[in-house]
DNA sequence: CGGATTATTGAAAAGCCTCAAGAGTAGTGG
DNA sequence: CCACTACTCTTGAGGCTTTTCAATAATCCG
């Protein structure tokens, strides 16, 4: 593997979290014909029904994907970090069934798909590695469900902060006790099935446990392990056992 | 495409619901040496942490994937038809980070890892079809995720009964004004975060508003439109396009 | 038929939401 | 650099949905 600064390397890193590719899949990546932008926060990156003409994956800073219903409540979904793909599904789906909007300013690298599609259809590591990636967003799904459906408030934020203490850290960014929370409480609750106001109340109440600090949005984590038995926080769902045997 | 019976016909069946698959990939799905086995209700497929050595998808019945939290909770985030493949994942994500459970009697037909991650390899069409498959997986937990989060137990319910009806449908079950409900009101509850007591009474306030109707576990769809709009249900994320244009 | 699971119903409690108002913070333009 | 505006955060009071606890009826299965 190189050691130079092509565009896609937010990609390659996250790929290889989960997955090995060799030389080739990785020259493959680099020579795509990414163009990078950046846009403010809350610009859409793709909208829902819409059918995408490009591929890309995240730079630098955060997006997420969000659901409407029909009474005009929003769910947040999935949060994503750079190196992020965030329309791939739309290559072989089509309409896309939800929103993705940039959290932070944000800078993406996009190609048309069908030197994308060229690109997979010849390196099987790629596929499998891009596949492994979409499971593992999958099972991240699957993780929010129990989150959302079953744990009381407290838990369920508890929970969502640790996931994020460890995803950030995975992605490069933050450090060993703590980060800075990429969203307003208002997208905590959407997130979370909550209110804005309750979520407040309930990171008072964590804060006044003693297991994590404020400052503004800078959040620090004052106790991991009580902050983990308090979210019933289990990391394996987040496969990324090659970081962190 | 061939006519005559073989083992997989499901799974086939199953994929072409969203994918086109030529006479050579199906003839590789074929050509795998399956075995069948049933087994009763509730039986593990599969055990969190567990490391898979088969990979296997439903000739018959329903098979659902199931979370539990420390304290003893469970959420069930994935029902399972004929033809769905229940452990693919594992395939590429190692450990499993969930339960997979028979919800009936259940017939299954496996087939080693190492022959099912050949055939994937040579056959691109085929690796398609299954990521698209398990994109469309995801797709669905983006809706429950929805579903969960933000709609009130009444809406919650009926979208989980509409779905049930295309879904089944699809995999060619149930009738167009009808289904039998697969599970017991406590599943359903552990599906959609509430207590089988609440489900209970939700589905007595449904069927009081002559949206449906019951004898039983048979469920009938008294007024597809209503049932439909209460629930704010659009089929989109089910991206069974191909089924329904 | 008998035992176990599932469905049903009531009463009371809890958790989270709604509504509302004030305080803090960040970004913008003069 | 300040002031203006728009978010965002914070806090209180009351209400509603959903849960918990509990007890009985119905249904399934061998």
């Amino acid at each position: 593997m190189t050691d130079t600064h092509h565009l896609p390397d937010p990609l390659i890193r996250k790929l290889l979290n989960r997955s090995s590719l060799d030389d080739g899949d990785i020259a493959a990546i680099s020579a795509l014909p990414f163009r990078k932008r950046t846009v403010p926060a809350s610009t859409y990156l793709l909208r829902e029904g819409q059918l995408p003409l490009r591929c890309g994956f995240i730079v630098e800073g955060y997006a997420f994907r969000q659901k409407l219903s029909a009474d005009g409540n929003r769910s947040i979904v999935c949060v994503m970090v750079p190196g992020d793909l965030f329309d791939v599904q739309n290559l072989l789906l089509g309409q896309s069934d939800h929103d993705v909007q940039a959290l932070t300013r944000l800078t993406v690298a996009e190609v048309a798909i069908g030197a994308f599609r060229d690109m997979t259809m010849s390196r099987p590591g790629l596929i499998n590695a891009m596949w492994t990636d979409g499971l593992a967003e999958a099972a991240i799904y699957r993780e929010w469900l129990l989150n959302v459906g079953r744990r009381p408030a407290p838990a369920r934020l508890a929970h969502l902060l640790c996931e994020f203490q460890v995803r950030l850290r995975a992605a490069g960014m933050g450090s060993d006790d703590g980060y800075e929370l990429p969203m307003t409480q208002e997208q905590l609750g959407d997130t979370l099935g909550l209110t804005s106001v309750h979520v407040n109340r309930v990171l008072k109440t964590l804060e006044r446990q003693g297991l994590i600090s404020r400052k503004g949005r800078q959040l620090t984590v004052l106790d991991w392990n009580s902050l983990q038995s308090a979210a019933q926080f289990n990391p394996r769902y987040l496969h990324l056992d090659r970081l962190q045997p």
